[in-house]
DNA sequence: TCATATTAGTTGCATATGTAACCATAATTG
DNA sequence: CAATTATGGTTACATATGCAACTAATATGA
């Protein structure tokens, strides 16, 4: 029996989805790390939409990550304390903050584009296209078959 | 665009995975907390192995579940506050402690099994049985993909 | 317009994880 | 057998998340 069919045996999809995500978190901050680069995967996660959108507000993040409100605070906790980012209060909704690049955070963007790229590579290592189609498929499926009622559109 | 279509085209499959993850384990606790049980996803992918091999010594409570000893370690101590396990010195190897089952243990890991086969159920919903092998196949790779090096049988 | 509700964001408390340093107890080997 | 190494487990520090309660600002509507 080979090791992945071992693991596909004794683990449930739950463990098994835990441990994948714990490992590609971990190898992303492994190889950022091995370029000298201090960012984490959910860090990424963030940056890369404030980089696309020029400005986002936190809102606006959180939607794009599927992240919660509050995780998104503390993200840009920290992104702001590393002088990667900058919190603008909204000229017409006071209650708004739009989160900008700094230019070192704008450095940082293109400096992890590669880093991304490589990890890519090694998660999808010996992986077909096929495969990976079907698999994010399952993936969405779960995301909605799991969304909040109180979210769901009306 | 269907939603799921729409997730799939805009979302990196570590954001997917990262979602999904999330989502299970949240669903999860809320299905147990609906049931007026108390006990989270990773606590309980600590308990089914205990309820299975009767004893198990931190290690290999690890091994099973692909956590890390420092996890273990947090999560017994968890289990142990909440009187669901204790923790016995090995009598032969004085470095391994043996995790064993309370009766409210036990108890709970009966009253769990529902509440697991229920969000199994609404994770799993409109997804083919062949589809959910794949992803189950693609998450071994990833995780195989991903070892450490230092873990790899030599 | 004034009271109420909603929205955007923050904070405190609890759980979960990784890394690295650490302790105590075996196991190894010079 | 004594010194060294390896193993099982714990702890401190940092990041990440959920929930609930909170503040400040905007929107709603009687």
């Amino acid at each position: 029996m080979t090791k992945e069919a071992s693991l596909k045996f004794h683990m449930s999809m739950g463990m098994l989805i835990n441990s994948a995500h714990r490992a590609m978190t971990k190898r992303f901050v492994q190889n950022a790390m091995k370029s000298g680069l201090d960012i984490s995967l959910d860090q990424w996660m963030v940056l890369g939409p404030i980089w696309q959108l020029e400005s986002a507000s936190q809102k606006e993040l959180g939607e794009i990550t599927l992240k919660d409100k509050t995780s998104i605070t503390r993200l840009v906790d920290i992104l702001e304390k590393k002088n990667l980012v900058v919190r603008v209060e909204d000229q017409i909704d006071h209650r708004i903050k739009r989160v900008i690049l700094t230019n070192a955070g704008k450095q940082l963007f293109f400096d992890v584009l590669p880093i991304m790229e490589k990890t890519r590579e090694e998660v999808r290592k010996d992986i077909s296209d096929q495969d990976i189609e079907t698999f994010k498929k399952v993936l969405s499926s779960i995301i909605v078959n799991l969304e909040d009622e109180k979210d769901k559109p009306s």
